[in-house]
DNA sequence: CTAACATAGATAGTGAAGGTATCCAATGAT
DNA sequence: ATCATTGGATACCTTCACTATCTATGTTAG
């Protein structure tokens, strides 16, 4: 197909996508001539996962980059793939400076018994922001944190249930991208409609 | 305190503070006279807030400002002030579209047996994902999403217990926002860990 | 009292991010 | 032969979150 089709068939504006294929983000066609070139059905499939990581998880165009490269280049290879997917992922900008907390998530990992890497950017990212809600005045120690990290764990279990059976490598690729990366915003919004069924359970309880 | 002090104290720059005032988030201190006027430790709290809120979750400027607008107007109720805080953000943007899969989240708020507001944005954010998710191949059935959310059910208990026993209203209420809002990161954080410790878990049985 | 400096508030400018729009030469369809 | 379409290059635009400058007024040290 051409460019126009594919915009036609993924609903992104041709400029869009040329903006994509410069940035690295969208392989280029088949080169039939020098002012024609081919796409097929992958291109139309990689374009919707872009527009699914950009406008729905909200990620940054260098981010998409990173997570796009680390697919194509680690297919077969889910548990390297996940890791690297995982690292490239950045929810706070990294103030890269040391933050005692650090020692607190070290602790909490040995405590769980968790094998995760030393230089894993989650780690970070838990450990500033226990820094800030430390300096808000909200203190959560490890014993506070513990049971979330074992539902976390729970979670886990569940997401890697789903990579099970799948024996296409590039199906199943795509699928743990999507999983880790694009549920965010659903496990985000189950957590939402959850504390307000439960506040509603204890106003209920408490008051009239 | 002076402008140039509160700027000392909390490490952002006097042009910012400036900034902040002119965006509603932060209140005008006391008018001494035509050019000077006074901050106090309120202030101070409430901008080390706003940039934990934009720093650290990534929320943007007018969504804090409508948080922050909830927690002035609803000191007190937290339940209101949940409701509301829940309400404001918004992690995607809104398509406004119907999409299919809001009836899917009924039912899942059904069979859940949840109280959860019929305009309720993480409805939305829900159902948004989940038809991304569909388009792309991966339809997540009702089956599926609902140990997610009973685990979300969990957290949201570990969330609400966390409000308990506060006596101070304005104190409450800010710890509300401050739990369902920034500990967002630390949860994906901690599920990120978690997915790797699983996958590690699951090569080493299976492979070498 | 006065000179030097600080401050509040208004307005304008900056830089990055994420697109959009315009050109143009080379096709491909009619 | 003609004429709209395409790919590629380049320039432009908009939003966001600040940041810098300017001015009139205050404060303070000598």
């Amino acid at each position: 197909m051409r460019m126009s089709e594919l915009s036609r068939l993924s609903g992104v504006p041709v400029a869009t996508i040329k903006y994509y294929l410069r940035e690295g983000l969208l392989p280029a066609g088949r080169q039939l001539s020098a002012t024609q070139a081919e796409y097929d059905e992958q291109h139309l499939r990689r374009l919707r996962l872009i527009r699914a990581l950009i406008g729905v998880r909200g990620l940054s165009v260098s981010t998409t980059r990173e997570l796009l490269g680390a697919l194509s280049e680690y297919t077969g290879d889910t548990h390297r793939l996940l890791g690297l997917a995982l690292g490239a992922i950045r929810l706070t900008e990294d103030t890269e400076q040391d933050v005692p907390e650090l020692a607190d998530v070290e602790a909490l990992v040995t405590e769980l018994d968790w094998n995760v890497h030393k230089a894993a950017p989650a780690r970070a990212t838990l450990a500033e922001t226990l820094a800030s809600l430390r300096t808000l005045g909200v203190p959560l120690d490890r014993h506070t944190l513990l049971p979330y990290a074992r539902l976390a764990e729970r979670t886990a279990v569940l997401d890697l249930d789903q990579l099970q059976g799948i024996e296409d490598p590039l199906e199943a690729a795509e699928r743990a991208l999507l999983l880790t990366v694009l549920l965010e915003p659903a496990l985000m919004a189950l957590r939402r409609m959850a504390q307000e069924n439960e506040s509603a359970r204890r106003h209920a309880e408490a008051g009239d």
